[in-house]
DNA sequence: GCCAACGTTGGC
DNA sequence: GCCAACGTTGGC
């Protein structure tokens, strides 16, 4: 059992984005980074929990929950041309991006803000705070983890 | 919109 | 294998 952060932008995916799909569940495709990609082909199993993080807004922070529900599998919008996260050097044959699927767990009543995360001085160990960072997948340590819900 | 901090690409 | 050029991320 491991923890993570997803990143998305709110304007492109959000958490609301997810609630309203069927099942509350979509696959998290577009990963395009190799530490990423491995992270969550490798390591992310089925249910496993990750908080939904909004970057790239107006207010970046941690707004809810979603569980892995789908372990790793071939992301398909690499192999579509008309998709904008087409890769031509990934084929089905030899897939070189991976996506797993999460289903909608917890909306935060508030987002624990970005800003709010660097004041505590128990998550400097945090990925996601360390300078120049822009991971999209990254673990989260099960302290880490209990200390941010504490946080809501 | 700016720009720092990367990651990737490709010439050599 | 080096590294300059380029592209992307994401906070501000």
């Amino acid at each position: 059992m491991h923890y993570w952060l997803m990143k998305s932008e709110p304007d492109a995916f959000g958490i609301d984005d997810l609630q309203a799909r069927p099942k509350q569940t979509e696959h998290w495709d577009g990963v395009r980074n190799y530490q990423a990609r491995n992270m969550l082909r490798d390591q992310m199993k089925k249910g496993d929990l990750a908080f939904f993080y909004h970057s790239n807004c107006k207010e970046p922070g941690i707004v809810g929950i979603v569980e892995i529900v789908r372990q790793a599998y071939p992301d398909f919008t690499a192999l579509d041309p008309e998709n904008p996260h087409f890769d031509p050097k990934s084929t089905p044959e030899a897939p070189r991006w991976y996506m797993v699927d999460v289903r909608f767990r917890k909306r935060f009543k508030r987002t624990i803000t970005l800003t709010e995360l660097k004041n505590h001085h128990a998550l400097t160990e945090l990925l996601l705070l360390r300078k120049g960072n822009r991971l999209s997948i990254m673990p989260i340590s099960a302290e880490a983890w209990n200390y941010i819900l504490e946080l809501e």
